[in-house]
DNA sequence: TTACTTAATGAGCAATTATTCGTTAACTAT
DNA sequence: ATAGTTAACGAATAATTGCTCATTAAGTAA
């Protein structure tokens, strides 16, 4: 069991007066144990805890020309009005490297305009990575506020929701969309998004100003499957109708187009136009990834996208 | 000689790509090596290259309770607006160390500001350690002004004026103050600010959203006497008015009232209201300045302050 | 071309940092 | 109170990183 909170919380302080003074002030762990008074190993630990909990960012200020070239390129071949390429990690198979970074910078600038603004998130790894990037801010003025179901199959709230996070990082009003993703009819379906509060949450994310979402795809082992938001059945069924990716749970095909029937008739999630008229922002990247990018952007389901150096090339063949 | 900048771009952009797979992607050197086809030697310069030209940034993200109350209890004791403290390293000597990095983050929230603003800057190792920190950015809409004279007393300009440096980083156009800091007699003094283009300057300067100074000591080897600007005499004699520190050049005791005659009469800087009637930021710390800050904040020079924990725990006291 | 200067390189070594493991301390639940 | 569980700790050691130095490559001036 955890500690009570005091104890931990000052020992977040210490971690990150470690890491200051090993980041910042640039010392070794040697003179940060004398200056703390603690043994050399409890300095390192104090300083893999900061950085473990993000207490430190490391910020990349440099245009990278290649990456550059490739965000211009890619908003040129797709039309797009916004595109940032970050580097790629070769080695990494995390989906969220470095893009989560880059979406989280994006996300900050937002949030710093002082006229209030909505923000509307999916989920996903990418967009949860971003939000954990976001450092405290004090923004009441802004909403954020949810694209797509927080209940998971089995009918438990999703603690973890991106909204939850953002809005207690930013200390902003959030409105998270407490349905299940897929309905199990389409009645159902019509039922749910009818209610007042759910009516009125869709209402807010569909005039949101900015959207944050993930693209996903619809191989053998989608986050859709594996989280139990559709069967196996289902996917196959998805894939026999020619299936490459999916927004929000909804799948379309190589040209974008969505997929009629299927789970999406089921799904509760908020109706993005196609094309996107307003500022969505596709956060994605790599192999497993690419088949589904390159058919969100044919269906121009996005206006901006984030993404690695490896995609992009992969985009641009 | 250095050899063509096409050669030093390429470097530096290898350089950012070497930090970013080890501060971000968490590689190690010899991973890099492979990764980017280079010795472990050459991965490990790179490395250094990336955080010595500050490529890569490091940001603390964390709310130190201590340094919270500290500026609070500030801002309460000198009336302030704003304040803000960070962290001590007691073995360095670096004057700027950490105020630099919180004043750039200060910064480069107005910057972030869609309606034009005007910021004024003065000069001194704070004030261009906090400039060298502020990420690069596009805002043509911001004006950046001189508070104080940018040529030295043997008339050469000051290249690295954090106006110039300012003006390049954030794309604004800069508006210098191209006159010697102290003129050789009162009457040489108001000719020199007479002059139309340098008049506009002032008066721009003056009417600054926010201005960022350092504050200036005067105990025997102030920066104003190593940098030529005044000689021992002068120094003795404004130390035997009572003088306790100096912003823009002119010394004020420590009380904070302006020292009649002397050098003060001969100075070009910017005069600012006192009180200070907008927001204005003293970024000074350090055992040598605590009398000179001391007194700019009893003579209420500044708005608002930034320091560190050593130096607010002795201005409480 | 030749001599000279400067920068980049890799080897070897020193210093620093990370991890593992056994022990102790602190809390929890009975 | 007591057994059980978890976190923190320091020692030892493994891994990584930083530095020095001799050498080579590349550019420069005569």
């Amino acid at each position: 069991m955890a500690r009570n909170t005091d104890n931990d919380r000052s020992r977040l302080d210490d971690a990150a007066r470690a890491g200051w003074l090993y980041f910042i002030a640039g010392n070794s762990q040697d003179e940060i144990a004398k200056k703390m008074d603690i043994s050399r190993q409890s300095a390192q630990r104090l300083v893999a805890l900061a950085t473990r909990e993000k207490l430190v960012k490391f910020k990349l200020d440099h245009p990278i020309a290649r990456c550059m070239e490739l965000a211009l390129r890619i908003k040129d071949r797709y039309g797009l009005d916004y595109c940032e390429v970050t580097l790629t990690d070769p080695s990494s198979d995390d989906p969220a490297l470095g893009i989560a970074e880059v979406a989280a910078a994006e996300m900050e600038k937002y949030f710093k305009s002082d006229t209030p603004i909505v923000m509307a998130l999916g989920t996903g790894r990418e967009v949860r990575g971003a939000v954990d990037q976001v450092p405290k801010m004090y923004c009441p003025q802004h909403r954020v506020v949810s694209l797509i179901g927080s209940l998971a199959p089995d009918g438990s709230a999703n603690i973890n929701d991106p909204i939850t996070v953002i809005s207690d990082t930013i200390h902003a009003p959030r409105h998270p969309l407490a349905v299940p993703v897929i309905a199990s009819s389409i009645a159902e379906r019509d039922i749910i998004c009818a209610q007042i509060p759910i009516r009125r949450n869709i209402d807010l994310a569909q005039s949101a100003d900015i959207a944050f979402i993930g693209i996903g795809e619809l191989n053998d082992t989608p986050p859709l499957l594996t989280d139990g938001f559709i069967t196996w059945k289902e996917l196959k069924s998805l894939q026999a109708a020619g299936g490459a990716g999916e927004i929000l749970g909804r799948a379309f095909n190589d040209k974008g187009e969505l997929i009629s029937g299927e789970t999406n008739d089921r799904i509760t999630s908020v109706t993005l136009p196609q094309p996107a008229n307003r500022p969505i922002i596709g956060v994605a990247r790599g192999p497993d990834k690419l088949r589904a990018i390159s058919a969100a952007l044919a269906g121009r389901w996005v206006t901006g996208l984030i993404t690695d150096e490896w995609t992009a090339e992969a985009l641009l063949r």
